[in-house]
RNA sequence: GCGGAGUUGGUGAAGUGGUUAACACGGUAGAUUGUGGCUCUAUUAUGCGUGGGUUCGACUCCCACACUUCGCCCCA
């Protein structure tokens, strides 16, 4: 038997279910917002992403699916939303006729080579928005608002929205240099992969999960103290906004994110339970330039929809809800019937009643089973006799009482009971 | 890249180096001559992740690999 790839999944069933409520939901509020959808290509340039990453990391040298195509280039399966899209803005010159925000979201498939573990996928999915051409606070406010909002209206409400401020690139060397002068002489107090650290991406002692309860750590130089006036003032007046939009936030101050592009704003949408984070986001002012194209700043989120899916999967657990199935079955067992009952189907469904209608040669029993299996509320039990005399049968599948209805009135009956 | 635990039918699973792989749910058919969900009966894995090896004999022991799952690194 040939197995799916690994870290792979079929998304069958209920997440399939889930996936469309969610992608039908951000859909909605992405045109309410009125960001503009951009599809951008699975594979890119590798360099695109080295450009984007930095060189320095695992990232790229452990953990993207990279091939040589038949024509000797180096290529990579985008590992995340943000250098697509730039390359996008960049190579299509979207910002020439503008001078008001650019908005744009996704949703899309990512690759990732990673060992699989809990919410951690090899091709997983995100939406996720980017802004372009702003360097508004209000666009901050907006974006950080947008994700919190969509997770919210989805029915998530165990998580909360950390934010922090990493603040300019001047800033964060200063604090960089003070927070290595701060380690260095508990260096060896720290555990080995902090010691790797402290060479590589400081900033990440901070996020460590061995040492997050010591004392070296807890007595950390703050990074907020090294903001200078123009990014603590931009950050108080984010908080300011998010409360005026009531969005409830918590300032984490070791809330660092991964990769150096960030500047300023950055958050996370983060589950209450397990602290895994569905989303997270941050202002890449210096982006654009680094990549090529003009001097722009930006900010933009990704949200991870598989990890959003398992939250709403634990969510309906608990509360024991299933998910609505169809209106309407058909049910029948003669030739007559059935094809009566298509037609009585396609009138349904043109009139937006979820209807399935039995096209097998099965008994009346496990039409019945069939018709439960899918949580039908009313079922049509056609016979050759009512036919004639233009009538159906429809049974309430939950109170079990079954009336005759006029066939030209079938499809009134049925949206009028729903 | 590193480590732990797993892999038996549609599902949940038990199991032993030795002819036919428990049990339960589900499915199908019938009792019920076209209106079910209860009950009863029959039936439902030529197969125990894949490939090798040891053995008279392997689902059971050994090795490798694949996949699942939980961590580490990393986290866009």
């Amino acid at each position: 038997m040939i197995t799916k790839p690994k870290g792979t999944y079929d998304l069958i069933g209920l997440d399939s279910k889930l996936y469309q409520y969610i992608y039908n939901t951000v859909n909605e509020y992405m045109i309410n917002y009125h960001y503009e959808f951009i599809r951008t290509p699975v594979f890119e340039a590798t360099e695109l992403f080295h450009r984007t990453v930095g060189d320095n990391t695992d990232i790229v040298t452990k953990e993207t699916y990279d091939f040589v195509d038949r024509g000797n280039r180096n290529i990579t399966l985008r590992p995340e939303g943000t250098a697509g899209v730039v390359r996008s803005v960049i190579e299509n010159k979207l910002y020439g006729n503008r001078n008001d925000a650019l908005k744009y979201y996704y949703i899309e498939t990512m690759y990732r080579y990673e060992r699989p573990q809990a919410g951690r996928y090899r091709e997983l999915t995100q939406f996720g928005v980017e802004v372009f051409n702003s360097n508004s606070i209000m666009i901050d406010a907006e974006v950080i608002s947008l994700g919190y909002n969509i997770l919210k209206d989805l029915g998530i409400d165990n998580f909360t929205v950390q934010i922090n401020s990493l603040g300019d690139k001047e800033s964060r060397e200063n604090y960089t240099m003070a927070l290595k002068e701060y380690l260095k002489p508990h260096i060896e107090e720290l555990c080995s992969d902090c010691q790797e650290r402290f060479k590589k991406n400081p900033l990440r002692i901070l996020d460590c999960k061995v040492d997050k309860d010591n004392s070296i750590l807890k007595n950390v130089p703050k990074l907020n103290s090294y903001l200078n006036k123009e990014s603590l003032d931009r950050y108080n007046k984010l908080k300011t906004l998010l409360t005026h939009l009531d969005i409830d936030y918590e300032e984490n101050s070791s809330l660092v994110r991964g990769l150096d592009y960030y500047d300023d704003i950055v958050w996370e949408y983060v589950t209450d339970n397990d602290n895994l984070a569905l989303g997270g986001g941050g202002r890449y002012n210096h982006l654009v330039k680094n990549l090529g194209g003009p001097e722009m700043p930006a900010i933009g989120f990704g949200m991870g929809i598989d990890r959003v899916i398992n939250e709403l999967k634990k969510i309906l657990e608990g509360k024991g809800e299933i998910p609505h199935n169809i209106d309407v079955y058909i049910m029948g067992i003669s030739e007559e019937e059935k094809i009566a009952g298509l037609k009585i189907a396609q009138d349904l469904r043109l009139n937006n009643v979820i209807t399935e209608i039995n096209n097998s040669d099965l008994s009346f029993k496990s039409q019945f089973k069939v018709a439960d299996m899918l949580q039908a509320k009313f079922l049509l039990i056609l016979n050759n006799n009512d036919l004639a005399k233009g009538l159906i049968n429809v049974k309430d599948n939950a109170t079990k009482e079954e009336i005759k209805v006029d066939e030209n009135e079938i499809v009134d009956y049925i949206i009028g009971n729903l």
